[in-house]
DNA sequence: CGACACCTTGAAGAGGTTCAAGAAATGTGG
DNA sequence: CCACATTTCTTGAACCTCTTCAAGGTGTCG
């Protein structure tokens, strides 16, 4: 399988992901790379690839891009170029709008692709900020069109990555309609860690790369309520929290509060 | 340009919509067709298209098919196969989860396309309803592929579907994580005028083809707090209201809900 | 060490929900 | 075509969850 080095994520100190950063002359800084021995590989690519496809496949990947904690991937407004599949690092997308709303609209880790709300205006309509020092593959777009014309695979895996980012919205969408502040936390919680296991991290400990303000942002929510939940799930001994380190202590309870605990009657 | 006539939508009375429903033998029924004499190409197709690779393209649309008020175009759980292009009607959709909790996700109307959740597990993750008879193009998603190959302008169609569809969820994270009531009611409303207007309807009228429970799920409100708004907003003289018909008065005075008036300092 | 960002907790208040009752519209069957 | 059942909508009153405002604590970084 695969291999995310616990450094690079899950439960590593902030910042220390880059640390080749010297040897490169600017930011944000570029790299060549393949995909053929990236560890990535099962979560941003197709599966089951012929040889010469995934050759082929691999020239999609233009360069790679380091960005910097609090630096942006792309920006509101920005021209729409590439989609980026995320190596290393955290990032959240949000849109802000002119009267001084902000939403976070997600939360995205490594091997997790990035940018396709531009496609439709050619334009980016949200903001992409690293949580910490990330890395990502910058793949043109129209090398994907063109690529995907001639490797079916790649065609049907771009597609599946458009389908799956609307299906998880629906998740959020039931989640800021229908829940209350515990159930969307404990919602929230138990996708992060469940992302973070299938990329070998713990199931019940991880580190939170955001801010109870930005956790509050996508919940719908506002810090103080966040952290009020917290603090009521240790008190109810769910888990222990400090700062942004969580311990899970019973995961059970937790999709109790997501599944059963909604209406009592 | 196009029109749809205000008899299969926006105004007309509910029903009338299948008046040759009396020829066809069963329900879902089906019906051959072509695009290229269709009104709604404008709204469902690329643009600017030349004549073969129209010709071509109508290829995708194997049939029509007709779904009664109340009746489903795909359920939760069902094999996926086909992206539906509406073409009279309109529809909502909503994911059921065990436990009850339920989520209007989006009411689609003549010329958009839906069926998009299915895409990335082969299974339709939530059900598409008709809120009123309504009928839809039936694309093969298999077809849609194999042309896309070949037809540049339909892959980019698709794709630029796709992400549109993706940044209106954005829009509506953001309208349920941010906004109090007024604004998600105000905000819909305008969503709809707008989209009616784009179809040639009226700019201030509407017949809402939801009911105020549905409106509510779908932004994240009881059925109690959608009626007293609209109460509210009659009250304020932003429109009149009467059942199901909405004549909006002072289309400024919900922008400005909308925008300015989410935090008074 | 001091400045700054982030987190926690309390108390008061607002907005939305819940429960309940009745009115209006719609659909159905005789 | 009318009466009745059903669904949908409106409105009130009490309640509850979350927000707001405020203060203080904790952790981090230069």
């Amino acid at each position: 399988m695969f291999e995310v080095t616990p450094e690079s994520m899950g439960t590593g100190k902030r910042g220390e992901v880059a640390s080749d950063a010297g040897l490169q002359p600017i930011n944000p800084l570029t790299v060549k790379v393949a995909c053929s021995n990236c560890n990535l590989r099962e979560l941003c690519m197709p599966m089951g690839l012929k040889a010469d496809e995934l050759d082929r496949i691999q020239e999609v990947v233009a360069v790679r891009r380091k960005v910097k904690r609090g630096g942006r991937l792309y920006s509101n407004g920005e021209k729409f170029s590439s989609l980026f599949a995320i190596r290393t690092g955290f990032f959240k997308t949000c849109i802000t709008t002119e009267d001084g709303r902000n939403q976070v609209t997600g939360f995205q880790m490594a091997g997790e692709i990035i940018g396709l709300d531009g496609i439709v205006r050619e334009h980016h309509t949200c903001d992409a900020i690293a949580l910490e020092d990330a890395e990502v593959c910058v793949m043109p777009f129209d090398r994907i069109e063109e690529l995907s014309r001639e490797v079916v695979s790649l065609q049907r895996h771009v597609h599946k990555i458009m389908s799956r980012e609307i299906v998880r919205e629906h998740g959020v969408m039931l989640l800021l309609g229908s829940m209350r502040a515990e159930e969307r936390l404990a919602a929230f919680l138990l996708n992060l860690v469940q992302r973070l296991h299938a990329r070998g991290f713990s199931q019940s400990e991880l580190l939170l790369r955001m801010t109870r303000e930005e956790i509050g942002s996508y919940l719908g929510l506002k810090l103080e309520t966040v952290s009020r939940t917290f603090s009521k799930f240790v008190e109810d001994k769910i888990m222990e929290v400090k700062q942004r380190h969580v311990r899970i202590l019973d995961t059970e309870a937790l999709k109790l509060i997501v599944n059963n605990n909604h209406k009592p009657y």
